[in-house]
DNA sequence: GGTAGCATGTAACGCGTTACATGATTCG
DNA sequence: CGAATCATGTAACGCGTTACATGCTACC
């Protein structure tokens, strides 16, 4: 149930068509928070049937046509309620845990080269991250509204961090490890 | 589709009924991999029809009974292929943080308690894995079957590590900002 | 006017979730 | 035998994914 907010979130930041949310979605909120245009014109669909959002003045309701939409005082109200709400974390899900531990059982072939890929992504999306928070963030220059949006690219940075470290570490164990190689 | 292959892992480590399977993924692998029984017997059905696995020989068909799976060589060879092969990393997925930039937009009321949950609740992840670490991996003993899986269990540690680290800043951060306390 | 790209959709399917149903076993 | 518990399912729904369809705009 987070990708309503998550658009209501980008439209209140910015009011913006289908499409436009798409390419927000494959930037800055996407980094947490991934979706795709058949999701997203789905979910404004429903949103606006709910009273959340509306299509701004100069909209051409044709079909090939550009519709913009904006947050109307029920959707900031429904995204402020569901921020303070008390949320569960979601279960973990990891895809590459889960094939070391299914490689302890069947053996650790063709492993490695997909480990040193996935690392390869990982320190450029470390790159990406630091690129953001050279241009957007430099130090000294800290504004309190700016503070929640830096914390949460910090979060960002740290995990990254994390799996490039980690997978390092792996491919270590790895070589260490007998077997076919 | 990783539930399938999860399911061969923990019945190649062990032959279980599905409430067997279904416990130990509230425990070991559930801890990157969750799942409910319904999936569970949804999947077990799916993996008995392709050939993957079968029951034991000491079944009984009817609705109330115990009934073990074991994985067939098909089962075994399915699983080495999925995990040598490549995999895109998922796109992340993550509610807190689409909640702090929520909140960078609509304020943080009532955003703090829950932090000092979610705190909690990683603290407590992160001493259940210490525990573990301590019970199967003492320093010294380091078998080669078991790297694999002690570096499954010190990437979830790392994890719980950051979180906490991550939302002990991040209160003191909302503690500094100005606004409705 | 034909083609490429922009923009908004529809349809189908599978996994994950929640609620509920049914049969066996144990124990007072 | 009645209730609690163990164990295996069924049904319904929503989100996420993939493939495909339709209508505009710009430009050669």
């Amino acid at each position: 149930m987070s990708l309503p907010h998550a658009i209501l979130t980008a439209l209140l930041e910015r009011p913006s068509s289908g499409l436009e949310l798409t390419r927000r979605f494959d930037r800055s909120i996407g980094y947490f928070w991934s979706a795709t245009h058949q999701q997203i014109y789905r979910e404004l669909g429903k949103l606006e049937a709910e009273g959340y959002i509306r299509t701004l003045p100069a909209e051409q309701p044709a079909r090939g046509q550009k519709k913009s939409y904006e947050v109307l005082p029920a959707g900031r109200a429904e995204l402020a309620r569901w921020t303070a709400a008390a949320q569960d974390p979601r279960p973990q899900r990891d895809v590459l845990l889960l094939r070391l531990r299914a490689a302890a059982v069947v053996g650790t072939d063709g492993l490695e080269a997909d480990l040193h890929r996935h690392l390869e992504l990982h320190r450029r999306q470390l790159a990406e991250y630091q690129e953001i928070q050279r241009r957007d963030f430099p130090p000294g220059k800290d504004a309190p509204e700016d503070r929640l949006r830096h914390l949460v690219l910090r979060a960002g940075i740290d995990l990254e961090t994390f799996w490039t470290q980690w997978l390092t570490h792996a491919l270590d164990e790895l070589g260490e490890l007998p077997g076919p190689r």
